[in-house]
DNA sequence: ATCATGTGTAACGTCTGGGTTACCTATGCA
DNA sequence: TGCATAGGTAACCCAGACGTTACACATGAT
């Protein structure tokens, strides 16, 4: 996966409506674009756009039915960011969190880092 | 955690740079805001700024020694989110990859999404 | 045929992100 | 003292994100 596809996936999900957006298909797929804007404040041009981003980034997948879109949630990106970080970062998440600041003291040996 | 915490955590992580600037101090725990510049063909203060939002989103965190500034991550905002994300998508994540497509078209009874 | 509904396009306004240059301050060192 | 270096602030520019209204098109139902 390159780095601007990771771009385009953090971006997209950078934005609670369409989180939500998610959620709502997840649990009613094949859900049309009017009925999932029914949910939101916004325009249903607004959420239009959201819908196109979202396909952009591969998150929904559309297909038009006669006069409808019907929305379909797309769990893959996801799935391989989860993955791909999840090994990026395995040798901190292996330690406990309580460890974690004793461990980057040792490192920077003299330093007192706060960790928040 | 709220919902702007992930926004925030998402928008930060939406930037090639920033994601490599957490992995050099990853590397290089106690760094120096000028040593991490020198990797960027952008400027000292285009990485300064960035330097501040990945501290904003509690990415990283400093703690000035004399005149310079030493960097540290931190990898609990990524652990909470890798967390609830996963939780969130365990579901869809229990089955296999190559199941999904099936059981979406199920789900629809009659439809034919496209899983790309 | 007609009408309501679902979708799509176009043009626009505003705000923020990400970058720049110029300049100022603080500290380590000879 | 004086200079080199690490950091910080301010003013500015440009592109893109996010939202709007107005309008047009397509289709299902009566």
């Amino acid at each position: 996966m390159q780095a601007e596809a990771v771009d385009l996936l953090f971006a997209t999900l950078a934005h609670a409506g369409r989180r939500r957006m998610l959620d709502l298909v997840m649990a009613a797929p094949g859900m049309s674009v009017s009925a999932l804007a029914t949910h939101f404040e916004m325009s249903r041009i607004a959420v239009l756009k959201h819908v196109r981003a979202l396909e952009v980034a591969e998150l929904l997948i559309t297909r038009k039915q006669g006069r409808t879109r019907r929305l379909y949630f797309n769990p893959v990106p996801i799935q391989l960011i989860h993955d791909r970080w999840t090994t990026k970062y395995s040798a901190f998440w292996a330690e406990r969190m309580v460890d974690i600041q004793a461990r980057v003291e040792r490192r920077a040996s003299g330093e007192e880092p706060k960790i928040a």
